[in-house]
RNA sequence: GGGAGCUUAGCUCAGUUGGUUCAGAGCAUCUGCCUUACAAGCAGAGGGUCACAGGUUCGAAUCCUGUAGCUCCCA
C-alpha cells in the first residue's frame, strides 16, 4: 500500500464524516445504557461560525466522543436560536434594501419574510460545525421557534402568569431607540465615554436675578424637568424652601424638593429631576408625586410633549439646546466629564431609560433554589470561581423584563378586551371562554374578533432558558421517554458572559418545571483573543476565517491547536503557531504509522530481550499516563488531558519506545513485538480520538484490517491496566544514562555510528540493576557493556547519580578542560552537601519534620557524599 | 462607587492539605545534526529573588497583613 509521506487532512476528513453519518453513529435513542447528554448553546440564526464557536464546540465534541467511547449512550443535541432583536434587524435591513418599509407590511407578511430569511441563513453555522467534526445528533436538530418549542414557551408563560409570577406593569425600562424595543438589564453594556457636564442656571420664580445652577450631562432632557432637588441639610439652598423654579426655554414652573438622595459634592449640589428619563429621577417622582413628561418619541426624537425641537434626534438636540441655552444666558459653563453610558448589546444604540408598560417575571422566588443548587455543588462550575459571580447576581436579582416590541419571536399570549382589561390564554377562543366563565353577562356578547392579542413578543432568553427541557419536548409532555432518559443533561459548555442571561435562568426553569437540575457541570470557556489580547471581532477584522483554517491545516490540527492553550475559564490568545503545533502533531502520528506499516514481520525470528523489556516499560508508562489523563478528564482539565496524551504519544511512544524496538534498517521485526506495537498504537489512537477524530480514524483503519462498519469512534477506550512504577523509575535512571552517553559522544565528537564500549564501576559490593542494559546498548550503540571495580589510567568517565560510567579512551582529551569541569562540579556538590548537613544538624528540623522528609535529606547526604568521593578520585586520576 | 479574581521562564499557563514527582510543562530561543518514519524532524542546552515589603514556621510560590499593577462583574 502506498502511504503518503505527509498527512493530507482534506482527503481524509470528508470521507470519515460521511461514513459516520451514514452509519448513524451520531444518532442516539434511549436504551439500557447510561446516557450522556449535552445540549448545544444554540447559536444565533444570524451568525456565522467564529473562533469562539470553534473552541466551544471542540470542547463539546471532545466530551461527547469521550463519553461515547466509555460506552455511554451519548447524545449531543444541536440547534439554533431565533435571536429576536438581531434577526428582526437583519430582516428589516434586507427589506429596506429591497425598498420595502417594515411599517408597510402586516405582521403576517413580515413574518413570512423572516421565515424565508431563516430558511436561507439559519443553518449556516450548523453546517460549518460538521467541518469541525462535531458529532451532533443531527436528527434531533431544534430551533427555538419550532412548533413544539414555541408552544412550550407559551405554556410556560401562561403557567407562570397563573402562578402570579408574571405581571404587567409600568416601569422604567431600558429602551433601545434603534430596535424600538425594551431590553433587559443584562442586555445593556456600559461604556466609558468622554462627555460634558453642562452647568445650567434656572431662575427662581418671582425673582429677577436669583438663580439655581444645576449640572447635567443631558441638557436635552431639561424640557422634561418637573422638579429641582437639593439636600435638606445643604446650607446653600435653604432659601429655596417653598419656592418654585422656572425651567429655561419652556418656562414651566416646577417645585423644589428636598431629599437626602442628592449628593452634595456632585456638581452644584442641585439636581434637575426628569422622571420620564432617568431611573433615579423616576423614583424621586414616585416619592414626591411629580409630573412625568415624556419628551422623547420611541425612536429617540423629541416628542410633542417637549414643545421644542419636535421630531429632531436627541443627540442633535443636545447640540442645539446648548446653543439656545447659551444665547438665553442660562449656560454657565461646560466641563469635560468622563462617564459611563449604557448601550444596547444588539444595536449599540445609546439606551434611553423610558417609562412604559411591559411584562415582568418575578425573580426572587425562582432565584432561591437556583442559588442553593450551585452553592451546595449539586451543579458544579468549572472553574469554581464563577460561583462568586453567580451568587452575587442571584442575591441581587431584579425582576426580568420579558416583553420586546418586536414581531419575530413568541407572541405574548395575552388578549385585550375592548375595555382594556386582558386575559392570558393560548388562543382567542380559549380567552373568550375564560372571559365568559368569569363574568356574569357583561361580556357574553363578545366575539373572538373583539379581542386583540398583545403585539409584543417575548425576550429570546425566555425561550432559551427552557432549552434543555424543550428540545426533548419535556414541557408539554413531562413524562415522555426522551426527557425521562436524557434529563438532567450532563455538561453545559458556555461562555461566562451569559452566566446570567442563560445559565442561571436554565437552573431556575429546570427547578420550576422538573424539580431537577438542567445539567450537572458547567464548563466556562474563555474568550478567543488575538495576540495583542484584543477580543476577536468582525469589526476589528482580527479574526481568521475558521473554515479557511480547517482547509489549510485540517480540522484535527485546529481542534488540537485551540485547546492547547485553553485551560477552562482562561482566555485564549490565538496564534497560528498553535494550529501549526496541532498540524505537526498530526504529521508526527502519521509518520509513526508509516514507520510501523513499513516493517516486514517475521514469525521465524525470536523476540530480542531489548524488545521484551521495552514492551514491559511502555505498557506501564502507558497505563500511568492513561490514569492521569482520565483523572484530568474528570476534573474537566481538558487541555491538560490533551497535553498528557500529546507527550505520551510523542515523547514516550515515538521518541523512546519506537526507537527501542525499531529493527535495523531493512531487517524484519519479530511478530510478537509487532503485535504489541500495533496494540499500543491502536490504544493510543483511541486515547487521542476525542481530540483528533479524523486522523485517528484514518490511522486506526490503516493499522489493521477492519470490517466495513468498524469505527474507532464507537470503540471503547482502553481501561487503565496494571503498571509497575519501580520499572518506570528504573528506566528513568537508564534514560539519564542514555542522555549522558549522548552528551559524552557529542562532547568528544564521537558519531553515533561508531560503536563504543561502556564499563560501569560498581560502588563497593552493590548488585547492579541490569534491566535496561540492552536498551542502553541499543540506543547508544554500545558494543560491549561490563561491570568493573577499577579503571585504567587512560579511561574517560562521567557520573550519573553516584555511579561512574567508564568509556575507554577514544581520541585525545583536553586534561585542563576536564579538570575544570570536574572541579566546578565538585565545588557545587560540596556546597550542596553543606546545606544538607546544616539542615540535618538542626534538631528542630529533625524532631518536627515528618520522617519521610528527614529520610529524603539523609539520602541526599549519602548521594552527595558518594558523588564527592568519585569526583575526587576522577581528579586524582587525571592529575596522575 | 461596591464586589470578585489575578501577578510563577521571552510567551501561554500548571503547581491539591506548607516539606525531593517544588521551582515545572508546552511554545519560543540557542547549539549540533538532511542519522533511510518524520527538517511540519532528531539530539542537546540555556532561561525564573514565584509582583513588592513585612509576619507566622524548623521550613513559604503555597498561610497572614500591607503596598503596587492588571482583569472581570455590578451600579
Amino acid at each position: 500500500m502506498e502511504i503518503a509521506p505527509k498527512y493530507n487532512p482534506s482527503k481524509v476528513e470528508d470521507k470519515w464524516y460521511d461514513f459516520w453519518m451514514h452509519q448513524g453513529f451520531f444518532h442516539s435513542e434511549p436504551d439500557d445504557r447510561e446516557p450522556y447528554c449535552i445540549v448545544i448553546p444554540p447559536p444565533n440564526v444570524t451568525g456565522v461560525l467564529h473562533m469562539g464557536h470553534m473552541l466551544n464546540n471542540t470542547i463539546q465534541d471532545i466530551l461527547v466522543r469521550r463519553a461515547r467511547m466509555m460506552g455511554k449512550n451519548a447524545c449531543w443535541v444541536p440547534g439554533t436560536d431565533h435571536a429576536s432583536i438581531a434577526t428582526e434587524a437583519k430582516v428589516v435591513g434586507k427589506l429596506r434594501e429591497e425598498g420595502i418599509d417594515k411599517e408597510s407590511l402586516t405582521r403576517e407578511a413580515f413574518l413570512e419574510h423572516a421565515w424565508q430569511w431563516k430558511a436561507k441563513h439559519g443553518g449556516i453555522i450548523l453546517d460549518q460545525l460538521k467541518k469541525l467534526g462535531a458529532s451532533c445528533d443531527w436528527e434531533r436538530t431544534c430551533f427555538t421557534m419550532d412548533q413544539a418549542l414555541y408552544d412550550s414557551v407559551i405554556d410556560v408563560f401562561i403557567d407562570l402568569y397563573n402562578k402570579g409570577l408574571i405581571y404587567r406593569g409600568v416601569r422604567m425600562v431600558n429602551w433601545d431607540p434603534k430596535a424600538l424595543t425594551a431590553v433587559s438589564d443584562e442586555e445593556v453594556v456600559y461604556k466609558e465615554v468622554n462627555s460634558k457636564l453642562y452647568y445650567v442656571r434656572y431662575r427662581v420664580e418671582g425673582t429677577d436675578d436669583d438663580w439655581v445652577t444645576i449640572a447635567t450631562t443631558r441638557p436635552e432632557t431639561i424640557l422634561g424637568d418637573t422638579a429641582i432637588c437639593v439636600h435638606p441639610d445643604d446650607e446653600r439652598y435653604q432659601r429655596l424652601r417653598g419656592k418654585r423654579i422656572i425651567v429655561p426655554l419652556v418656562n414651566r414652573s416646577i417645585p423644589v424638593i428636598f431629599d437626602e438622595y442628592v449628593d452634595r459634592e456632585f456638581g452644584t449640589g442641585a439636581l434637575k429631576v426628569t422622571p420620564a428619563h432617568d431611573i433615579n429621577d423616576y423614583n424621586l417622582g414616585l416619592k414626591y408625586n411629580l409630573e412625568v413628561i415624556d419628551t422623547f418619541n420611541p425612536n429617540g426624537t423629541m416628542s410633542e410633549a417637549a414643545q421644542l425641537f419636535v421630531g429632531e434626534d436627541r443627540f442633535v438636540v443636545r447640540r442645539k439646546i446648548t446653543g439656545d441655552l447659551n444665547k438665553a444666558g442660562h449656560l454657565v459653563k461646560m466641563e469635560d466629564y468622563p462617564n459611563k453610558v449604557g448601550y444596547s448589546e444588539r444595536t449599540d444604540a445609546a439606551i434611553e431609560p423610558r417609562i412604559s408598560v411591559q411584562w415582568f417575571l418575578k425573580m426572587k422566588e425562582l432565584a432561591k433554589p437556583a442559588l442553593e443548587l450551585v452553592e451546595n455543588d449539586t451543579i458544579l462550575f468549572h472553574p469554581a470561581k464563577y460561583k462568586n459571580m453567580y451568587r452575587h447576581w442571584m442575591e441581587n436579582v431584579t425582576d426580568w423584563c420579558i416583553s420586546r416590541q418586536l414581531w419575530w419571536g413568541h407572541r405574548i399570549p395575552a388578549f385585550y378586551l375592548p375595555d382594556g382589561s386582558f386575559v392570558v390564554a393560548r388562543s382567542k377562543e380559549e380567552a373568550l371562554n375564560i372571559i365568559k366563565s368569569k363574568s356574569e353577562n357583561k361580556n357574553s356578547t363578545l366575539k373572538p374578533e373583539d379581542l386583540r392579542q398583545d403585539e409584543d413578543v417575548l425576550d429570546t432568553w425566555f425561550s432559551s432558558w427552557l432549552w434543555p427541557i424543550s428540545v426533548f419536548d419535556g414541557i408539554r409532555h413531562p413524562g415522555n421517554r426522551d426527557i425521562q432518559y436524557y434529563y438532567p443533561t450532563d455538561d453545559l459548555i458556555t461562555a461566562p458572559e451569559i452566566i446570567f442571561f442563560w445559565v442561571a435562568r436554565m437552573v431556575m426553569a429546570g427547578w420550576e418545571y422538573r424539580q431537577e437540575i438542567p445539567f450537572k457541570n458547567v464548563y466556562f470557556t474563555g474568550i478567543v483573543r488575538d495576540k495583542q489580547g484584543r477580543k476577536m471581532s468582525k469589526s476589528l477584522g482580527n479574526s481568521p476565517e475558521p473554515l479557511d483554517l480547517i482547509r489549510q491545516y485540517g480540522a484535527d490540527a485546529v481542534r488540537v491547536g485551540m485547546l492547547f492553550c485553553s485551560p477552562a475559564g482562561n482566555d485564549l490568545l490565538y496564534d497560528d503557531a498553535l494550529i501549526e503545533q496541532g498540524r505537526n502533531f498530526c504529521n508526527k502520528m502519521w509518520n509513526a504509522m508509516r514507520l510501523v506499516k513499513g516493517w516486514t514481520v517475521s514469525s521465524d525470528i525470536p523476540q530480542p530481550e531489548v524488545n521484551k523489556i521495552s514492551i514491559q516499560w511502555f505498557d506501564s508508562t502507558f497505563n500511568v499516563a492513561l490514569q492521569n489523563i482520565y483523572s484530568q478528564y474528570s476534573d474537566y482539565r481538558l487541555s491538560e488531558a490533551l497535553m498528557s496524551a500529546y507527550r505520551l504519544a510523542w515523547d514516550d511512544f515515538c521518541s523512546w519506545f519506537l526507537e527501542m524496538i525499531k529493527p535495523a534498517y531493512q531487517q524484519p521485526i519479530d511478530s510478537n513485538t509487532y503485535e504489541a506495537v500495533v496494540n499500543f498504537f491502536e490504544k493510543l489512537m483511541q486515547v487521542l480520538h476525542p481530540f483528533m477524530p479524523f486522523l485517528t480514524e484514518e490511522i486506526w483503519h490503516i493499522l489493521r484490517e477492519r470490517k466495513e462498519q468498524d469505527s474507532i469512534m464507537v470503540s471503547l477506550q482502553p481501561a487503565v491496566g496494571p503498571f509497575d512504577t519501580s520499572l518506570i523509575e528504573r528506566f528513568r535512571y537508564a534514560g539519564e544514562v542514555i542522555m549522558a552517553i549522548r552528551n559524552f559522544r557529542k562532547d568528544k565528537n564521537i558519531p553515533q555510528k561508531d560503536p563504543v564500549r561502556l564499563f560501569i564501576r560498581k560502588n563497593n559490593n552493590e548488585v547492579p540493576d541490569t534491566t535496561f542494559d540492552p536498551v542502553v546498548c541499543k540506543l547508544c550503540n554500545i558494543s560491549e557493556l561490563g561491570y568493573v571495580l577499577e579503571k585504567s589510567p587512560d579511561d574517560q568517565s562521567f557520573i550519573v547519580g553516584s555511579t561512574e560510567f567508564i568509556i575507554p579512551r577514544m581520541g585525545v582529551i583536553n586534561v585542563e578542560e576536564e579538570l575544570e569541569k570536574l572541579q566546578d562540579e565538585l565545588n557545587y556538590t560540596r556546597g550542596f552537601l553543606d546545606m544538607v548537613n546544616l539542615k540535618l544538624s538542626n534538631e528542630r528540623f529533625v524532631n518536627n519534620a515528618p520522617a519521610q522528609v528527614v529520610d529524603a535529606e539523609r539520602k541526599k547526604q549519602d548521594d552527595a557524599t558518594g558523588r564527592i568521593l568519585v569526583l575526587e578520585e576522577q581528579i586524582r586520576h587525571l592529575l596522575r
